[in-house]
DNA sequence: TGTATTTCTTGATCTAGTTCAATTTTTTAT
DNA sequence: ATAAAAAATTGAACTAGATCAAGAAATACA
């Protein structure tokens, strides 16, 4: 299972060399999460950094309403953490919960202190990972403020079809923050036009 | 001028120690940037990092029909960069534009590349940077998926006081991504109620 | 200082997306 | 294999927020 972060690593950092990736892994364990399965529930604090193997996990937040709303899902070769949670050591506001049968590494916040500590490259690793990210969360802002609903929906799709394909009508709305009702309507429309 | 970016510095890694920040601040040009002028127009590449000692400076994205989708507002001890377009040399969907007549330092992507290699902690300065960024934009996406126009428009004004007082209301409309007269509406309505 | 331009406001109308409720389909667990 | 629970669909009514248009106020600039 390590040699999928590895490779992850080795695509992300191609200076680190194999005995520092590899002290760097001793640190993580590895962890079967069954579907439904929750490993984070908001209000907990967060102790672990994840990365997945294999599978699908859901991150949401649940308000007073008991209302979802999905931060993103993540497959294979993914990070989660609520890094607020994480950091600045107060609970999470979410809950992070197996999609499908699931392995993840974890690693906790002392040994990753102490990792960014023994390997510089860490550093420059999570860095990067963070810059990707932001990319990420930037676009999805942007697309909030100028795309319909009905366009985010289809660039959604298009864009994690992978993801698409696992997961509940559902759990799509509280992604793109429409109701249920509202994303069958459109799929059945995706439907009639073809 | 570099004094503040070397007291932001210091307030992220302490461990930082004079002649490394030194050395790093060395890397900075200062730059004084007229109110209503780019420092970047969309479809340029990003060339510089900014750092804005005093001011205020407006990130955001022209689209196809001319509407404008504010991504940030900047002000004092703010970093701006179209990081997608900084780091894989692509043109940028973003204009940054100085609301005030503004104050910032930049630094060129082979500096900062120097830099990394050079003085190690500048690694973890940004690696921290950019998980506060992160934070920051988990927490609007929720907001996007949880409130409604009205309830992020409030908590807008309350968060961003400095910033709301600076900017116009049409700013404001394409920050949360709603239309100006909306904005206008909602502003009536909270005169009206105290 | 006056004029041009941009913003702000307000009313009237419209629509994308919601809400609620009932039914069907799918999934889960036994 | 079956019952129970969860998810998906559909219709009808509703509403938050958009659009369009026109006048008022504020800003920029020569």
């Amino acid at each position: 299972m390590k040699e999928h972060l590895k490779t992850y690593i080795q695509g992300i950092v191609p200076e680190f060399v194999d005995q520092e990736i590899n002290l760097f892994l001793k640190y993580f364990k590895l962890k079967k999460v069954k579907k439904k399965e929750f490993i984070l529930k908001q209000g907990e604090c967060v102790k672990y950094e994840t990365f997945i193997c294999e599978g699908c996990l859901h991150v949401f937040h649940a308000d007073c309403n008991g209302n979802e709303h999905t931060l993103y899902f993540g497959i294979k070769d993914w990070w989660l953490a609520d890094i607020d949670s994480f950091i600045n050591e107060r609970p999470s506001q979410f809950n992070i919960q197996a999609i499908q049968d699931s392995s993840v590494l974890i690693i906790n916040k002392e040994d990753k202190d102490k990792a960014f500590r023994e390997i510089p490259k860490v550093e420059k690793l999570f860095r990067i990972m963070c810059q990707k990210s932001l990319i990420v969360y930037q676009q999805r802002i942007i697309q909030y403020n100028s795309m319909s609903a009905e366009d985010r929906y289809i660039f959604f799709i298009k864009k994690y079809k992978d993801i698409a394909q696992l997961i509940s009508n559902k759990a799509i709305a509280s992604y793109l923050g429409v109701t249920p009702e509202y994303i069958s309507r459109l799929r059945k429309k995706a439907v009639n036009i073809g």
